[in-house]
RNA sequence: GGCGGCGUAGCCAAGUGGUAAGGCAGAGGUCUGCAAAACCUUUAUUCGUCGGUUCGAUUCCGACCGCCGCCUCCA
């Protein structure tokens, strides 16, 4: 039974969509102005991807959808002052972006909106929420009056009172007509000739952070729908804004159930551009980092905790990679007697379990991943010990083989093909073997060490592998 | 000031009212020509500190110490 915690209930919960076999997922997508960095990916790549391939593995099908924020203050001032459009600042950014969604194994959304495209369903939600008086205009601008929406607050638990929004400060900065300070923008006039603005019914300007998500989560998922994920940083104000123009608009209830996933510390500490301690994954790649090992750090703790990413464990998780994917490939080629032994199957099932307890307690992506190594450890000691049988091989490789729908950490496969230099050396060293001449046999292991390729003599014949990556 | 999270071996960490998963690193061993890989053994009588509840707490409650986040268009 999935179970998930639910931001806005505060619980675990039993996950049941409103309609049998079927998810509507909304996740809130990165904001295009910059590189991405690893904390991105841990929500998008780690959280985000693992919670799309689990619902699939469940058998639920699924729509995804996954925006682009490509309207914000900071991208609209870079376009103004550097005379170039949205598009052209934000294009290489979301290139860059989905280049390493790729190379982290995460599977595209079936949706990836981008704000810029949505303007008429924003500007559509804010006439209506004018209609229903949750909204008012000023001075050519729009506004969600928070008054008219009793239950503002019931997702980040927000309490006024004792906040220092409510204070005066906060107030006097502001440049615009506000009823109350708590009321945010919904549509912000054109205040500049040369600002990018759009020209719609209710004037010349461009909308607010959060109406983009009412209305692209709406597009393509429904007034109703089940799963709304995002950062934790976005509770408030950003999906607590949605959830108030959302219902207000509508008077139904929006997301069903609200995932966040934690920030992560880097070296110990939370990152910052100020600490200049935060790596974007271009970084590490260029350390010579393999995506999978990124992947795997990302995964290794459990979505809601705030994991500490380090070099350290980056370089722990690149082994511990490499010996599952070692593992792998040595059941894989393992030669084995037809039939199968009882015991290889309890292993299995057991495994199976485990991964899916794991799975199913709000992703605890640490017990499912401990479930693998077990499996690993077992399955590798009954090959010592020539125990595994043919079935066992076959069932436990295409047990790996769903668990790895899921976690997708084992990597692909290495193509056998080498180059015939590399291959005339490693039967070189063979006959060297033979002949008990070991000091030729090291030497030409030597020399292919140092370009990478790294042998292992097994009973069944040498074994190469591409040393890291 | 308001709200929330965390503190478990050298490191990354899971977890539970009944006596501590997993990974990395370390030590010893089996195997091997030597390695590597794999496997075995080993590394927390103890889960920030002090109290309380309980037959029993790392797990619940309280206080304290330390770290972190949100309340500022940062995942």
């Amino acid at each position: 039974m999935l179970k998930f915690f639910n931001t806005l209930s505060g619980q675990l919960e039993e996950f049941r969509p409103m309609q049998e076999g079927e998810v509507k997922l909304y996740l809130c997508g990165p904001t295009v102005w910059d590189y991405a960095h690893i904390g991105n990916f841990r929500t998008f790549a780690a959280f985000g991807d693992t919670l799309r391939r689990y619902l699939k593995y469940k058998g639920y099908r699924l729509t995804h959808v996954m925006n682009i924020t490509d309207i914000e203050d900071r991208i609209i001032n870079f376009s103004r002052e550097q005379r170039v459009t949205i598009d052209q600042y934000t294009g290489r950014y979301t290139e860059a972006f989905f280049d390493d969604l790729d190379a982290l194994g995460a599977e595209r959304p079936e949706e990836t909106p981008r704000a810029t495209r949505h303007i008429p369903e924003m500007v559509e939600i804010i006439k209506r929420l004018v209609e229903r008086g949750h909204a008012y205009e000023s001075e050519g601008s729009y506004y969600y009056r928070i008054s008219s929406f009793p239950e503002y607050g019931k997702l980040s638990k927000i309490n006024f009172a004792g906040n220092i929004v409510g204070g005066s400060e906060r107030v006097s900065t502001d440049k615009y007509e506000k009823e109350d300070a708590r009321d945010f923008a919904l549509w912000k006039a054109k205040d500049a000739p040369d600002e990018p603005s759009w020209e719609t019914e209710i004037g010349d300007g461009r909308p607010g952070w959060h109406i983009e998500c009412s209305a692209m989560s709406m597009k393509y998922l429904g007034e109703t729908f089940d799963i709304h994920a995002g950062g934790i940083d976005l509770v408030f104000p950003h999906h607590e804004n949605e959830v108030a123009q959302s219902e207000g608009a509508t008077g139904k209830q929006f997301a069903r159930y609200w995932l966040h996933a934690e920030h992560l510390k880097v070296e110990g500490e939370s990152m910052s551009k100020s600490k200049g301690n935060y790596y974007t994954f271009r970084d590490l790649k260029e350390k010579g980092f393999a995506p999978v090992a990124v992947r795997y750090l990302l995964l290794s703790v459990p979505y809601r905790k705030q994991l500490n990413f380090t070099l350290e464990g980056l370089r722990g998780a690149a082994k511990t990679v490499e010996s599952l994917r070692d593992f792998r490939a040595r059941l894989k080629k393992a030669r084995t007697d037809a039939g199968s032994n009882p015991e290889m199957k309890a292993a299995a099932a057991r495994a199976l379990e485990e991964f899916e307890a794991g799975m199913d307690d709000d992703l605890n992506t640490s017990v499912a991943l401990a479930a693998v190594h077990n499996l690993s450890r077992e399955v590798n000691r009954a090959l010592d010990n020539h125990v595994v049988r043919e079935d066992d091989r076959r069932d436990i490789l295409d047990l790996v083989a769903r668990f790895d729908s899921v976690l997708n950490i084992f990597g692909c496969d290495e193509e056998v093909r080498l180059e015939d230099e590399i291959q005339g050396l490693i039967n070189e060293r063979q006959q060297a073997r033979h002949r008990r001449d070991f000091a030729r046999a090291d030497e030409i292991r030597d020399r292919l060490a140092a370009r990478g390729i790294v042998l292992e003599d097994t009973r069944d014949g040498v074994r190469w592998k591409r040393r890291g990556g």
